[in-house]
DNA sequence: GTGAAAGCGCTAACAA
DNA sequence: TTGTTAGCGCTTTCAC
């Protein structure tokens, strides 16, 4: 079932079923109906991969994110999605699961299939994205930076970790530890430098400080709180790096019978949608992830529709919110 | 930067570089090496669009699925992914966000992008997958079945929710409801008559039921919830039919005070992460989600080497585990 | 074993 | 306005 079977059906030529299937408007309107009629009887389906090859360009954005289960990233593509959407493309997601390799795949495939826009969340800063890059297809990273001057919308991670290491400390816990993520990540480290900023005001740049690099992932949450209970003295509070990692510092704590708000103060950056379902409630750090993904893909389509006219940089960075719930509370200091 | 570069480059023919990065072997070694040599240089990459359209095929399977933020697809995603990597195949995820309108879509860019296989979880039972099946594409749904007679990866849901259902009513709850997904999905249907099944063999078939059909979502959830605790009187126990809507009953009755294990009995389809960190932890229905896209994976895998040769359609329908935790129980009655 | 050339299905330039 | 035809970049006969 090609296009020359319908021209033929309809009696006329291919490219006036291709005109009239695509809408241009100085087609004779009876021939235009006699090939959308033929199109639809035949059920004909163009070949987009004919079609790209011809046109030199896709309607299709490549989305390539770190974890498909952490709601952070879910949100975010949403809100690529729904901007995508009003603009005639559609959305490829692919989900690296942390994992460079497959990051640098996604990329290579991405660039062959001459998709016309990439959005990234790199794992690794000096990301494989030159190649991309020298393409000329637009790119805009999200939630981390490259080195490479590209195009990205960030959150800015050390304010929002200070915010949450300071409110730990004005609660009056007194020996917070960060579990963070790996330290290849930009987001990782900026959010350990947060914490250390915040204690070293708070208790003087020489100050001990706790800070541990775990993965993003529960497991590696988990690890990383059981490592740090083992100190004398253990620390009395948390800052974890993300919603992930929180998952397995909470199991870890139930399995010691720690709770939080009580015997531990807790703080993480993401605010999942369990958080308040939790006892006590979970105080987090939120990010506009949805805001985010709405931005990177308007600032991509500003990039597609301007063409290669190489351009400055955009970055756009977003603040975080600090929403108080119970776990980072310390009830016998209420009233004080 | 296209291939006829590469082959001026290393003074060789097009069709020598094509087939030396394709690694056929029967390529002169010293003129292979020299087209490798040429475009690791130049830093070519093939487009894979004109590739496609050629060879007929690609190396991309499209996996269709409604909502991204739901844990059970995300594990299923995993679940596909880590077999088709092994294949050679990438994945591109669509997200419908439970739209009928997005599957279609989805579906037609499957379709004319030439994927070389489909895995969808239809939200509806007459899903528009006719001119996907007439195309020859390989497909296998996952979650929920279809009309036409397709491989499907499915769960016993019916028996799963009459398990959870009785789970409930053997722990004393005696007046339990059901809040299960959008009547058109089967999955919903399925979990509803398994929860009637159940309270009909505990209290007789004309023991009143309570069903509520939400939408597979929090919000779904809580206003379902809502219009069930106004009854009189109201349900002493709910079974849910997901997770996500999960969330939204727990706020309703979080905000009610209502506290589950004690005033009400819990239990709900999925394991989500944080069901063991509720106080109490939640009782669930687990399904084997990372399993059902294993063997998708592999059934499509199947279905892509036979070729066009007709097959009787595979069906493989997977069991549920309850796993009861505390939500669930009436601890009133515990030791009577 | 290698290169010349055909052709995948479509769109766009050109001619009528 | 319509049809004819070239050609997108690659792979794969086919002839050597």
């Amino acid at each position: 079932m090609k296009i020359s079977d319908v021209a033929k059906a309809a009696g006329v030529s291919t490219a006036t079923v291709s005109r009239a299937l695509n809408g241009v408007p100085t087609v004779d309107p009876l021939l235009a109906h006699r090939a959308k009629e033929a199109a639809a009887r035949l059920g004909y389906r163009p070949n987009a991969v004919a079609r790209n090859l011809r046109r030199r360009r896709t309607a299709i954005w490549a989305l390539i994110i770190s974890d498909v289960a952490n709601p952070f990233f879910t949100s975010l593509v949403r809100g690529v999605e729904d901007t995508s959407q009003q603009a005639g493309y559609s959305v490829f997601l692919c989900n690296t699961a942390e994992d460079p390799e497959r990051e640098q795949r996604y990329l290579a495939v991405s660039e062959e299939e001459q998709v016309s826009g990439v959005i990234l969340s790199p794992n690794i800063r000096g990301s494989g994205v030159s190649s991309i890059i020298k393409a000329g297809t637009p790119l805009v990273t999200v939630d981390r930076p490259l080195t490479e001057p590209v195009d990205s919308v960030l959150v800015d991670s050390a304010r929002g970790a200070e915010t949450a290491t300071m409110h730990l400390l004005e609660q009056g816990w007194t020996n917070p530890a960060c579990i963070t993520g790996p330290s290849y990540a930009t987001t990782a480290q900026e959010r350990a430098q947060g914490y250390r900023t915040a204690v070293a005001a708070a208790k003087g740049p020489s100050a001990a400080m706790h800070v541990s690099y775990a993965d993003f992932r529960p497991a590696g949450g988990r690890n990383a709180a059981a490592s740090l209970l083992q100190m004398e003295p253990p620390p009395d509070s948390f800052f974890v790096a993300n919603s992930e990692m929180m998952i397995g510092v909470l199991q870890e704590l139930k399995e010691r019978g720690i709770e939080p708000g009580r015997d531990v103060g807790l703080i993480c950056f993401d605010d999942p949608p369990w958080a308040s379902l939790l006892t006590p409630p979970l105080s987090v750090i939120a990010q506009p992830a949805y805001e985010m993904g709405v931005q990177a893909a308007q600032i991509l389509l500003e990039r597609i529709k301007a063409g290669k006219t190489p351009a400055e940089p955009k970055t756009v960075t977003l603040d975080t919110t600090l929403i108080v719930r119970a776990s980072s509370l310390r009830p016998d200091l209420a009233g004080r």
